[in-house]
DNA sequence: ATCCACTTCACATGAATATGTGATTTGCCT
DNA sequence: AGGCAAATCACATATTCATGTGAAGTGGAT
């Protein structure tokens, strides 16, 4: 039997989640509250559902506040988002803060109850347009690396151990080579980059410009 | 009605899969092929579908490379893997490469084309416990900060000065203060963050330990 | 009232860096 | 055979950095 707990406003919205999860066979909700500050109230005098509902929009706290907090005090309790905001930010702040799911309002009932199913199964509920955003998350455009920017292998060499914090000295032992040559390289490396401190160079190489 | 390719070299599932598509009434799978160079043959040969169907493990090129190499020539063919690979690196490899789906191949029938369906609508289909690795790689502990490393905002500026590139004198400038003072902060930041160094201030900062 | 963190500035010194100019060797391309 | 990029080294110099020491004003905390 999964506890469901809900956090949700509209009571309208609420009322009927609450009553179509707790006829399920599976299921039982008993919770259902108003704000992130009743459930966290309700969560120190009784025993922790396993999955929580809840909304974004919310009186006092924010759902998304609200995520990090439960989550840290009781890290058992899966999260899933309930809520009509489909923006990127709000969707990788839930994530980040540690919710399990995320869905559009417009889910139907069945929907939800199977989402519930499938995050007790392992996976993780979310609504198409959502994981969409999701993967166009990791679609982002490379950084533009700069065309005349290939650097010679020696010369990546040489941004790697600058990356690692090393002196030209210890970069001309690290190759075995004069620390002259590290100077030149440098100054290659530079031209290139059209940059001119090794600050820059950093920059650009943990920044996966290089 | 959804022009459908595959990909995939295990004969019965492509068949199967193939004849399955080709019968709903809104699609259409006339191409099947074994492998990646064989689509593109394909590809340059006669019209793009609207939708590919991918493996990863094929012989010849991998399916993870073929995606990269399709959607440079054919930016708007969606591509959805079917795979039986779960693992984060394969993942995460497929949807940087600009996959727009990833199904485990224990997807039934009804599924695959419904995940189809998905897609035209602006979705992203994911079997869930793929979802679930997408999501918990968002979760991942933030890197951890030095619990001393607690930066005033004067210093935090000062930071971010050394990450654009910036010398003490143009930190100096752009803060409007003295360079001695620019001075007396970094040696203030080295102590919190335990270097000493540029490079290594910058290196923090960028990999957000800071 | 005292303490402490933050911010500001000054002076000093040795080490590291940025930049210029030049040269030699090797290997690839034509 | 000649041209050219890459890699190597040398010498020189002005600037920047890292580090030490010291100090003074402000504002919050005990």
């Amino acid at each position: 039997m999964i506890e469901i707990g809900i956090v949700e406003d509209n009571v309208k919205i609420r009322n009927l989640i609450q009553r179509y999860l707790d006829m399920q066979e599976s299921m039982s909700c008993k919770v259902a509250l108003d704000s992130v500050e009743e459930m966290l109230d309700h969560l120190d005098k009784n025993d922790a559902p396993g999955v929580l509902l809840m909304d974004i929009q919310l009186p006092g706290m924010s759902g998304i506040e609200g995520i990090g907090i439960i989550k840290k005090k009781y890290p058992n309790i899966e999260i899933i988002m309930l809520t009509i905001y489909h923006d990127s930010h709000k969707i990788f702040d839930s994530l980040v803060a540690g919710a399990s799911g995320y869905l559009l309002k417009h889910t139907s009932l069945p929907e939800i109850k199977e989402s519930i199913e499938t995050l007790m199964d392992g996976g993780a509920p979310m609504s198409p347009q959502i994981a969409r955003k999701v993967i166009q998350h990791f679609n982002k455009p490379a950084p533009q690396k700069n065309p005349e920017s290939n650097l010679t292998s020696r010369e990546q060499d040489i941004v790697n151990g600058l990356v690692d914090g090393l002196s030209y000295k210890l970069i001309a032992d690290r190759f075995d080579i004069s620390i002259d040559t590290v100077r030149a390289h440098i100054r290659n490396i530079y031209k290139k980059l059209h940059v001119n401190s090794k600050a820059e160079v950093i920059a650009k190489s943990l920044r996966g410009e290089i």
